[in-house]
DNA sequence: CTTTTTAACGAACATCCTGTTTTGTATTAT
DNA sequence: ATAATACAAAACAGGATGTTCGTTAAAAAG
């Protein structure tokens, strides 16, 4: 890929980011990012649809990160001996990688990215509740199977949501426990 | 109140779930509203601070019918001696109350209004999933206290939202079963 | 019933933001 | 070295927002 592409690229991240500690999303325009990055507007345009569009390819690129790496562990396992402990090592795993991108994380989960981001996560996490709870590491009985996915896909972003709000105080281990326990896991 | 403010509330009202049938809420102009309602300009911005403040007003207005009547009921009664009972019959009378409104409520929460109208309902049922975790009706346990409340609020949200989004299938009776499972009762 | 208060109209207005286009320049890939 | 292409800068049309003001109509107060 052409350099000049790049480096226009992650200049729009860093704006953007830097802005989004200045104001909330919604008030932020499309000036205020042009400046903060040194690009024209013509080429902010020749790169993303609008400011959703941005907003959406960093969401993308922060949690691809984490959750294919996740995935990766999930793949060189064989699944067919899975057990609890893997999974609570996949999500305490995943707890200690968002934690590392505090900053950002939080800013986005306090203003009005809330429900874009935690649609992401929503998205990232899903295929694996849906492992737990097809093999029962987590269990929702006696509801049907698409609405316990829904719920325990919640659980999770609730979870996370509830963590970053007071400063991540607890420990990734921790939550990882409340977060089985909230969906149902028989130990 | 003065009956002209009566009456152009109404327009407005009316005008702004008609043109929710048509459009997204994020691609509705104020300008369309005026058209639909045929109020001016300036007395619009007389009534509310902006599109958002005509959305909230009218969602606070669903739903203080439903949550409020559950609240009577909950006062009418003496709750030294609540029961499962008691709150399988007020949850399932909030249900019957919601999709009485199906239409409109489908619609917003089919759109860029979800998140809107999904706060809303966390609002107004939070009072009630708090008691119901501290007198054990629901249980989520092994996590804090705060935590669990959030958790057995969202449990509700997601559960509505998924009766919802398949046309109310089910019989509010059933989706309560479901989310007093949902949300550990121990029956 | 009359007077006074108040709400609504409608038109104009400044302002801001968006998304597109064009031309010239500089950098990159071949 | 040459051709391709990404960028900057500036201008542009279009649309939406929120405010203001003079006028008219309706409701409340007496």
């Amino acid at each position: 890929m052409d350099k000049r592409q790049q480096k226009t690229r992650l200049a729009l991240y860093k704006a953007f980011e830097q802005v989004l500690k200045e104001k909330d999303y919604e008030e932020i325009s499309i000036e205020d990012i042009l400046e903060k990055s040194n690009v024209s507007r013509s080429t902010f345009y020749a790169h993303f649809k609008g400011k959703d569009d941005l907003r959406d390819s960093i969401l993308r690129n922060i949690f691809s990160h984490v959750f294919s790496h996740s995935l990766e562990q999930e793949s060189t396992h064989d699944f067919s001996h899975s057990s609890v402990l893997d999974y609570e090592h996949i999500f305490t795993h995943i707890l200690y990688h968002l934690r590392d991108d505090k900053g950002l994380i939080r800013v986005l989960l306090g203003g009005s990215c809330r429900h874009a981001i935690m649609e992401e996560m929503r998205v990232g996490v899903k295929p694996l509740i849906e492992r737990c709870l097809k093999d029962g590491t987590m269990a929702k009985k006696g509801v049907p199977d698409e609405l316990a996915l829904s719920l325990a896909t919640e659980d999770f972003v609730v979870a996370v949501s509830y963590w970053f709000d007071r400063g991540c105080l607890e420990s990734p281990e921790i939550m990882t426990h409340y977060l089985l326990m909230a969906s149902g896991h028989r130990s």
